[in-house]
DNA sequence: TTTTATTACGCAAACGTTCCCAATTTACTT
DNA sequence: AAGTAAATTGGGAACGTTTGCGTAATAAAA
């Protein structure tokens, strides 16, 4: 089947114009007399004319749309930076093109090949958790494909890039558990190499000593799949749990890994586990599980804003910018009954 | 900034030959010599040549790629459709592009015009729930952009739909609850003029019929805006309490809404509140809630698969297809806690 | 040797636009 | 009336590809 649109040669031909005077009337160029202007908006406007998007590219060499790689769109904190994505991208009259890497290094890389080779202006990007090399994603920078990193950021690779706070939100977390009376509290958490991580290790780290509490190097765990997996999350608790001094407490990291978590002590509880638990996450039901859980929010609408608007900065500038920052946007503490030790 | 891929004159210039030679030995015509394909195929190789998608889409008339228009991502069962549709779609040489409508009849015509204008060679939509008037998608069916519909089916639109048995989920629902003891079963859905929210009304009819269970129209309450906005639904809830007998169950149609009433009811419950509830919710949290939530599971990712086979078949298609199926899903009662009736 | 196939390649048009550079018309001076 | 300036419009190339057709060069047949 076949959808004939049409195109500005029918206008022309119709009206017994030339093509370029038919152009420039549509962009109401001052050149062309009232009359045909208004002769030829008319006929356009009857006929229902849409500009051929695909010609326009071809021509301007350059798409109006942008590419998203993230690692699952079945994510709140994605999603929720999605849309704050395209509330900038469409205003700025730009098309975005969404591809998921479900964590897999092999994906992303094949979807990033194909957005890059469909011709997008620019790439927002969030790493996968078992991303460790960045070659193909330096390679197209070099190129000059402006990128912009969000959330899980590349260091090596000098662009703009927008973060949450997460030495921070580690910090605070952490930092509440003490006070809540928490003595042992240990950190489930992502690919030790992706940067976030590490800041919130950091944080994590930073809160412990501040309240001289000793960091327990097997009171972290690593989850390379970043919860994609199920039994890493749970080969992780139980490793936690065959430590000496187990562990009263446990702050979560990323939205997958902090249900699963939820999740597995939620079944352990009925032996009589009573674990304080916050984790990283941006979804919007944690208030229904049961212990309502407290979490660490990330302003993720405010990161894609944010990550949008630099790289339409990027793809827009007429010189190379070499300067780049860094924006780091603040966490939100949401204290709820999970993380409280409740007299018993 | 610029990003300068290298094109096919580029390779042409450097070997000496003409752009026909080389478009023809890297697509391994017969008529090219070995020895000639061989040495462009190996530079192409060498310099990384990657087609400009979009000249060949202005040549070939088809961008090979296509748009999906869901309410919203932040949704499991439209991110597990969406799965399904890449799955096959990128196996297939298409390329998707995801919008969202969040349930906005205005954001969903600027989106498929949007789309259409962008030059997609199919469509895949799930319609909005404020969505009544679908004279946008009509226009462009009859032009002949090809159209699947899925989940939110549009009945009058003559082309593919796939769909979830929401008439056999809503009767299983109903069933259960009334098998567990419950008696005055309400049921909260979305809009009235969507075909699901007709589909599984008839369902609850037929399943109270079915038990000699006298339907009472009292007991349903719309949600126009599929439970994106909170107070819809809380009116829903007190409309049903308001109610000389009131429910002892409820039934929650769509993700949102079987979300939004779980939280509303929970918060109630302290007050002694004891209901039955079970709702129509892909989300993989369900689990954590408390009670643990019982649910009707639609098979999203299959939905998503199924639609964009018959998209694809009927792009393909030489000659126009006429005779359209619509292909019905089952769906998967899942019983937790939340619709047992158990003894205090 | 000349004719006829066969092989291997190049030319140029086309897809829908834009835009530089004329060419034509109209209006205004002198 | 003729000349010039200003206002409109058209021709055609270009963006990166594919592809029908034409044409050299080579090989086979006469």
């Amino acid at each position: 089947m076949k959808f004939e649109p049409v195109t500005i040669k029918d206008i022309a031909a119709k009206l017994n114009l030339s093509t370029s005077t038919v152009s420039r009337a549509l962009r109401g160029s001052w050149e062309i007399s009232n009359k045909t202007k208004k002769l030829v908006l008319e006929y356009a406007e009857k006929i229902n004319y849409r500009p051929n998007p695909i010609a326009l590219s071809l021509k301007e060499r350059r798409s109006h749309s942008i590419g998203i790689v993230v690692p699952e769109i079945a994510n709140h904190f994605f999603s929720q930076a999605i849309n704050g994505i395209e509330s900038i991208a469409y205003n700025r009259g730009y098309h975005v093109s969404i591809s998921q890497s479900h964590e897999s290094t092999e994906r992303e890389m094949v979807n990033i090949q194909h957005m890059a080779s469909r011709s997008i202006d620019g790439l927002l990007v969030s790493i996968s958790a078992e991303t460790e090399n960045l070659k193909h994603l330096q390679d197209l920078h070099e190129k000059g494909l402006p990128i912009v990193f969000f959330d899980r950021i590349a260091p090596e690779i000098n662009t703009y890039k927008v973060v949450a706070d997460n030495y921070k939100g580690a910090y605070d977390a952490t930092v509440h558990l003490i006070n809540e009376g928490y003595k042992n509290i240990a950190h489930i958490t992502s690919s030790p190499h992706l940067f976030i991580t590490q800041k919130r290790l950091e944080g994590y780290k930073k809160a412990l000593e501040d309240h001289q509490i000793p960091y327990d190097p097997k009171l972290v765990e690593y989850c390379n799949y970043g919860g994609m997996v199920v039994d890493e999350v749970e080969l992780a608790i139980k490793n936690l749990f065959k430590n000496k001094k187990k562990p009263d407490a446990i702050i979560g990291g990323g939205d997958r890994i902090t249900s699963v978590i939820f999740l597995l002590l939620k079944n352990q509880k009925k032996g009589g586990l009573k674990i304080g638990y916050i984790g990283f996450s941006n979804s919007d039901l944690t208030d229904m599980f049961s212990p309502s859980l407290s979490v660490v929010r990330q302003p993720a609408f405010e990161m894609g804003v944010a990550a949008t608007e630099l790289l339409i900065k990027l793809i827009e500038s007429k010189r190379p910018i070499t300067e780049f920052e860094t924006i780091v946007l603040d966490t939100q503490l949401i204290e709820k009954e999970s993380s409280k030790k409740r007299i018993e």
